[in-house]
DNA sequence: CTCCTATCTTGACAGATGTCGAATCAAGGG
DNA sequence: CCCTTGATTCGACATCTGTCAAGATAGGAG
């Protein structure tokens, strides 16, 4: 598991690492936005919440944040849009889970060999 | 080397990994500003650059980005404000150089085991 | 000292972002 | 059916961000 480029739509993120090859414009282009997402403490705590478990639903996610669940859901959609997270409705509940080949590119980028 | 908190001023930066146990509000507030900077193409990009020499004269870094000398500025300001890069000025030229232990506690974070 | 080059700082501005309240949609339970 | 609860979307607003032009600094070279 967390082989690369496996999920169809997310294939082909990984790039160099940081410190090897300088990225190119295109590269950077492209995982940026993943960054961006973490980029507020909020998000990157949410995806941490959501990376630690299968599956995690907002119901659960909402009350770890004193926010209102307008910017719960505004936060998730950001970490959706960024590819690092998906998500499904089952009944009631809208559950999320993280998109670990989104993760591991990431990763893969900072690895200092 | 790349040995965390090694660097005086920018000790105890790791944490769990992000998959892990979920990072506390508290890492996350310390965490999301590199990640932050990181979120921007043209500062990743120029993280990159940095981050694959020794280090790097800035006048090596302009030319590599069509933005006016003040952007480019602005955007060495922020990586170093968030702590991923840092300065010294040598003569007429300014040098930029990675800091391996906040790169390292980034890795460290998205590592998946 | 004076000029030139490299870099940074300031001021300004359009556009993006985080937040909320209110309205809306989705799914069950009476 | 209507009502309740979970979640998203919409509209609005203050703040933050990326960008540039112009001015300020810092070191050499002459």
């Amino acid at each position: 598991m967390t082989t690369l480029a496996s999920t169809p739509g997310s294939a082909a993120l990984t790039c160099c690492g940081l410190a090897t090859t300088p990225v190119t414009a295109e590269d950077a282009q492209r995982l940026a936005p993943m960054f961006k997402a973490l980029g507020d403490p909020v998000r990157l705590q949410m995806a941490s919440m959501i990376a630690s478990r299968p599956e995690l639903c907002v119901c659960e996610i909402s009350p770890a944040f004193d926010l209102s669940s307008a910017t719960i859901s505004h936060h998730l959609k950001t970490l959706r849009e960024a590819g690092l997270v998906d998500s499904e409705r089952r009944g009631t509940f809208v559950y999320y889970w993280i998109k670990p080949d989104a993760v591991a590119a990431l990763s893969a980028l900072l690895a200092v060999e």
